[in-house]
DNA sequence: CTCCAGGTGCTTG
DNA sequence: CAAGCACATGGA
């Protein structure tokens, strides 16, 4: 077992604000899967110990610990509503998770739910991910870009009408496209992203914020729409789009912090 | 049974 | 442009 020292990360707010969907708690442990990787982590006070096939270089790039939230924070001080949401969720961190894996998630969420989008991949997994096996038990990677190529594997992990964007993303992209999208800034790589089918606006940046570290990515879903609109925009019927271009403008390239935690206090707090 | 869920794509005014 | 609707499917 190894430890990282002084840091401090909230490991339930950061894996239940659904950035990803393959972990679970058990024995004081949080046990995560992302591409190839199967690890457990433990946070207490200023340590965090983690266990797995990674390295310490991997885990501070996956929980981004080079990232200054706390400046970001105070850079949005005079924000009050904004401001305890952070507080009160201090220690949530975004995510750099496997980008294929990150892309098939958000392309089963569209009109999803957390728990269906969960049992989406974990069936993927299981019927073509390579066996891992960790403290006695059976993990399943997750399967690599071209492997997803059968519809009737895709309907049996009952991703329903999303099936076809599965089948179809998974034979347009390439690893070079991949690489392309990493190196392209945002809107070149959004635009990249948005040529699959079943990729629209809002799944493009959670896979950017999730899946390729754009920092400035602001997805807006029925939940960032009921908060954006109660908070910052008067207007009830402001489209998605308008919204997440209001707050890139406003919060830069702290948009992606910003929307996850209002996220997660709208889905704690708002009807 | 009806309604909704981290939307997208297509068709109409 | 904006608005309406189909799309699969599990859970409340």
């Amino acid at each position: 077992m190894a430890v990282i020292r002084n840091i401090h990360v909230d490991l339930e707010h950061t894996l239940e604000s659904g950035q990803l969907f393959r972990y679970f708690q058990k024995n004081n442990w949080w046990y995560i899967q992302t591409g190839d990787k199967v690890f457990k982590l433990r946070s207490e006070k200023n340590l965090l110990h983690y266990e797995g096939n990674i390295d310490e270089q991997y885990l501070r790039e996956f929980l981004r610990l080079h990232d200054d939230v706390d400046a970001m924070v105070k850079r949005h001080s005079t924000d009050n509503r904004l401001k305890e949401a952070f507080e009160k969720y201090r220690g949530l961190r975004i995510t750099r998770q496997d980008p294929w894996e990150c892309i098939v998630s958000f392309l089963c969420s569209s009109a999803s739910n957390i728990p269906k989008i969960k049992m989406n991949v974990h069936h993927m997994s299981k019927t073509y991910g390579k066996e891992i096996v960790f403290d006695d038990m059976t993990f399943y990677t997750f399967p690599k870009l071209g492997v997803l190529n059968d519809m009737a594997v895709l309907k049996e992990a009952k991703t329903g009408f999303r099936a076809k964007y599965i089948h179809a993303t998974n034979k347009l992209l390439t690893q070079q496209r991949i690489e392309e999208i990493q190196k392209a800034p945002y809107e070149q790589a959004k635009q990249f992203l948005m040529e699959c089918p079943g990729i629209g606006e809002k799944v493009a940046d959670c896979i950017l914020l999730f899946g390729f570290g754009k920092m400035e990515a602001f997805p807006v879903d029925t939940w960032m729409h009921k908060i954006m609109t109660q908070w910052y925009i008067r207007k009830k019927k402001t489209p998605p789009h308008k919204i997440a271009a209001y707050a890139r403008r406003k919060f830069g390239s702290d948009a992606g912090y910003v929307q996850q935690y209002l996220f997660y206090y709208s889905r704690k707090h708002l009807q």
